[in-house]
DNA sequence: ACAAAAGTGTTCGTCTTACACCCATGC
DNA sequence: GCATGGGTGTAAGACGAACACTTTTGT
């Protein structure tokens, strides 16, 4: 069979935290062409040779460039068109697009390989058009919208909830991923409901000005709804 | 900057319909290695002197290999990894999974390109693991369980719904796509209440044995949730 | 005692479910 | 009239929002 040009196959990851109760990306300053000197999610190139999977794509570039591994990395979507990356054939460029969420007090995100300016844009006070790079701007807000759509629904995904918490803590930190204050009891009401969380015997917070909370910390966290990516192959004919 | 071999780009496309009032996924025998006289998923590779989009090339996909241009076509995940296709540098495969509905009485198709055989398998008895291509199993079953999940929303998206329907017939739709019985009434409070349909004025059945039924029309359909895929690309710097 | 935050009830309205009932038509 | 499917109403329960209230601690 003919073998065609490919796309440049690409990873990018959106990776969230908050900051001073904002949502944020972290994008990074580009030093090459294209765009340079324009915004951009932290990404990289596949490589057949290292990658074993996409999944695993997104951790080394993760690794690579942000220093960390990043909890649940979850692949949100995937773009592809011709003018998008000059570098490829046809200026064909595809990314798959991970997100991830962190917490603000674990990012010693030093920069890595080939970063050297990085900074946190909240969500709701984007750069202009005209600072970001390639299409990241709708990549950004889509990733945003996940988010939020999960914390609406209660849906954690470890990363930005710390291990152990008070309930109001939690749901403080539910209320800056939203932007909306909730409803003490019946936040508390729907985590017991669905068991979401559970207390820490004997455990409270000390040293506190008024009366100590009870801590508490996630229970099993669910894998998410649609997970497919192909890890196991089946052997083929 | 360095280039380096670029995994096999490809689109599949899950095509799915009601037959017998089973949900069914359209699969293709195939005809050549790998995984020869196994079942897949219609696809094919992205071309980068002829697809202006990933979008675009699900369209052309479809087009060539099954002869119709069929509704909505969704994206529904990305997958990618070494060993995947041993047509790729290392056996890396990508592969941007697609999504459609389709009328079964709408469906001439013919077979378009290399397509010899063809058949419709029900997602709830799917094809032993052995019969089935690369890692589509997991691939139908995902779409299966995204096109369950939107009608148990009333999430209509075109294609599977006719153009015209009585009230009876939509809810017999969804309840063969879901596989269990609706409350008559309570599925009509929910179309009134998120005008989701609209009665066709003065349309009823004809001929029927007894008492004719209104004729309805969808609404207009909103876009899903998260439509990100890239067309409009800004310019660069 | 008081302030401040933790934690619990209680009410009210809305949505869902299950089921019953009436209506229109052809035979 | 009556069988059959079209179409509507209703009571009971589940769920969620809003708000008030009680409890516990340090000062």
């Amino acid at each position: 069979m003919p073998i065609y040009p490919m796309p440049l196959v690409r990873v990018e990851i959106a990776l969230q935290t908050l900051i001073d109760s904002q949502l944020c990306t972290l994008l990074i300053r580009r030093e090459e062409a294209p765009y340079k000197d324009r915004w951009a999610l932290p990404g990289g190139v596949v490589r057949v040779d290292r990658d074993p999977t996409l999944d695993a794509c997104a951790e080394r570039v993760s690794r690579e460039r942000l220093g960390v591994i990043t909890p649940s990395l979850r692949q949100l979507c995937a773009v592809g068109a011709s003018g998008r990356d000059p570098r490829g054939p046809s200026e064909w460029g595809v990314s798959i697009v991970y997100r991830s969420l962190i917490q603000s007090d674990s990012l010693p995100i030093e920069g890595g390989k080939r970063v050297k300016g990085f900074r946190w844009v909240p969500v709701d006070q984007p750069l202009r058009d005209d600072q970001i790079a390639f299409d990241h701007q709708r990549l950004i807000a889509h990733a945003a919208a996940l988010t939020r759509a999960e914390f609406t629904a209660l849906e954690f995904l470890p990363g930005l909830v710390p291990r152990q918490f008070t309930l109001t803590e939690l749901q403080s930190l539910c209320e800056a991923v939203l932007g909306e204050r909730l409803d003490k009891s019946s936040f508390r009401r729907k985590l017991a409901a669905r068991e979401l969380v559970k207390p820490i015997p004997g455990a409270f917070t000390q040293g506190v000005r008024y009366r100590p909370a009870a801590v508490y910390e996630l229970t099993v966290n669910r894998e998410p709804l649609h997970a497919v990516n192909a890890t196991a192959i089946t052997p083929r004919a």
